[in-house]
DNA sequence: CACAGATATCTGCAGGATACACGAATGACT
DNA sequence: AGTCATTCGTGTATCCTGCAGATATCTGTG
């Protein structure tokens, strides 16, 4: 299936106010982006909610964490998360604790089997990315991480501070 | 908000069959970045559903295309684009046309319509890009357009091959 | 030509994920 | 104490999607 460049070849006659090129391009891949990942969610199966790896992964990192706190760094409303969470409880995955200078929330706490749940699927889901990226140099791997990870820490902080 | 690292500072004591860093990072930011952009979709109004956009776009680089081919190039299921492409002709941006050497399908067709609300809402969509990487070298914008367009193409032939 | 199998689209149905609105419990400040 | 803010959980509604089945059409074979 070969592919037409995005918008370097369309000079957009209409009146946009000539918008840079990266800037163009960039619009248009990651329209369709948001696409290419959902359906990688869809059609493979890594054994675990992908909701439920992402706040692992946060536990993981950083254990004892409100729901609202997971709830804004996967960008999604808190009762989603508190929903997310109660599964994921129901599952032994996760645990919820008192925290006793403020017993309004309390914290999230991952289990070792939520560790190995999470180790799991992690290793799943490397197999599916390794062999994705398997003819990609690894500069080009290296720079697609490096830049990912800018979008994402900007975009995560963006989409809170409104 | 601060940001540890992803893998490259866990030695991952398990059992992990020493994957390259850069795979490793990808798996991470890959894991957030579908929510990332899902999140920008959702509280985002650009004034077209996000899937009646793409089709657009397909149908502006490529008209008369049948329902299926459209589905494939966004790796959604055939019956989903029949609905999204039926409430896009409802909405006057798209016809359907007869295929006189296949009656079975026919083809879809963008509408002047059609054409406009796309220019609209990519206009809108560009300034938001434009701000989100704004402070973006334009060596990284470039960068980052170019490896977004080499996975995406990657990704929609894979998941119609299988 | 008749028929079997493949193909393209559409429809019914059900499930998943999410947001919003509301309520309850708690905390903070005066 | 009293008022307001914060945090979480629950009820409800919505959107999107896939799968299975129905229908119409095409294709190839005898």
């Amino acid at each position: 299936m070969t592919r037409s460049t995005p918008a370097q070849d369309k000079p957009q006659s209409h009146h946009l106010p000539t918008t840079c090129p990266s800037v163009q391009a960039l619009e248009f891949e990651l329209a369709f982006l948001v696409r290419r990942l959902e359906a990688a969610r869809r059609r493979f199966d890594f054994g675990l909610e992908r909701a439920h790896y992402l706040l692992l992964i946060l536990l993981e990192r950083e254990d004892r964490q409100s729901v609202g706190t997971l709830a804004a760094q996967v960008n999604l409303d808190a009762s989603t998360v508190t929903r997310q969470v109660a599964a994921m409880k129901q599952a032994g995955f996760v645990d919820k604790l008192d925290n006793p200078d403020d017993r309004r929330g309390g914290f999230v706490t991952i289990t070792e089997a939520g560790r190995e749940a999470a180790n799991r699927t992690r290793q799943r889901r490397l197999d599916r990315v390794e062999s994705a990226f398997r003819d990609w140099s690894e500069a080009d791997r290296r720079e697609f991480a490096r830049l990912t990870a800018k979008y994402n820490d900007a975009m995560r902080d963006m989409f809170n501070e409104l």
